[in-house]
DNA sequence: ATTACTTAGTGCATTCATTCACGAAGTCCA
DNA sequence: TGGACTTCGTGAATGAATGCACTAAGTAAT
């Protein structure tokens, strides 16, 4: 199984340049396979090394990177720094991209706090909560704000993305409020469906589903590991 | 697109119940809606209903049940209780998976501190880290413990989840010690590709990745709406 | 009982994704 | 210059997932 592409999402048939889904999937995951590899002064990197490194197949890499153009040298393979270029062009990574973190509980802070962010392309523009004891506290460098200037922090920061990350009860009238706001994609982090107007782009991040679909293969090792302890005694009177 | 199925995953060629891995990575969301459904007094749905409430498609919910057998009732629907469990059945989830989460640092804090897990079938039985000065705080209702007591910790509890909350540089060894200590499936919430042997169950969970994710398709928006500014003068003209 | 209606279960067509396998295009070295 | 070798790019084959549309099986009401 492949563990990367939340098969849950709400994507629009890929608009622009129609680069299929799943490959789109994939384009984040070879970018910071690069990233590690410049930061190892490697240049040069071939399918079939970026298939390793990736977990994926030779001819799906070469696949999903033909759908950016011709960026590889046949019997040399692809130039790192360049292919990294291309594909921060390609997923509109050349700019940082403003988010904001609706929620300063224990997951906002600790999303707000998560430095994995700014050297991806992310810059937390503001995080806001309805509760008016966590306004004006820190959290990964800004001030909390009270959600009713969501409005106008999306606006005047452009901000196009909202992290949703208040309790499930309350997650569908944040995604409202995001939206109202003008924000036009969603990652929620809250573990509902929401129920969100077709052309906003959501992404599910949800540890208990996680788990229970890891649940699910554990389970089948262990009713795997029961029919072979009652088939084996037979076979031995056989 | 679907927001649900992690792509990147490394699962076994789903063993026991051939049950398509497409279709495993629902169930949990059919679960988290037969919960709410209970929790709102209601005791039968229909194919139709929960595939509103889930986001998909009438025909797709039903064949994904039908893996687990024939529980619904034709003209009628399904039993909301009865489902439940039969789902919870095949996850495996009728008892509750001790994991063990390996690293103290903010992540690991904020999921051992999470709610989520032990309403859904989860408990934490420990936190380890390799930094001295964090064991013996308390995370999640338990104690930090070294990381040195991984093995003993696992053998003794029965632990076959691991969930990886160290940096990004520590997660391969993290995820070497959690295996050699025997466990079997890893939540791997580090942003790097881990080398595991194939029959280890790892599914990924990158916050920045679901971000970059999203990122392509608010550019795909912006360059379909810069498209359009530049072709309606033509059309005018024309 | 019969008829009208609802809805699960499923075979089949279609669409999407992966993988193979080969030709094109380059490098390297004698 | 030419021949051996490497590796990309991609058409075509295979495989997986989806969704339609029909059948089977139930309910409800007259």
């Amino acid at each position: 199984m492949n563990a990367l592409s939340n098969s849950l999402c709400n994507m629009p048939p890929a608009s622009g340049r129609q680069i299929p889904e799943a490959a789109v999937v994939r384009l984040p995951l070879y970018l910071r396979i690069l990233n590690d590899l410049i930061a190892d002064n490697c240049t040069q990197i071939s399918s079939e090394q970026l298939a390793a490194l990736s977990g994926q197949n030779a001819a799906k890499v070469r696949k999903d990177l033909s759908y950016l153009g011709s960026y590889g040298t046949r019997g040399v393979g692809y130039d790192v720094s360049y292919l990294l270029y291309q594909i921060k062009r390609e997923l509109g990574l050349n700019k940082a991209w403003p988010v904001v973190i609706v929620g300063a509980g224990n997951l906002g802070q600790a999303l707000g706090n998560y430095g994995g962010l700014s050297n991806r392309g992310f810059v937390v523009a503001a995080v806001v909560d309805t509760d008016s004891s966590k306004v004006g506290s820190v959290v990964g460098g800004v001030k909390v704000a009270h959600v009713d200037e969501l409005p106008q922090i999306v606006q005047s920061k452009s901000v196009s993305i909202g992290i949703i990350a208040v309790p499930a009860q309350h997650a569908q009238s944040a995604a409202d409020l995001l939206i109202r706001a003008g924000v036009g994609s969603i990652l929620n982090f809250a573990p509902v469906i929401l129920n969100l107007p077709p052309e906003i782009n959501v992404r599910i991040v949800d540890m208990a589903l996680e788990l229970q679909i890891l649940s699910f293969y554990e389970q089948c090792r262990i009713d795997a590991l029961e029919v072979a302890v009652v088939s084996a005694p037979e076979s031995v009177i056989a």
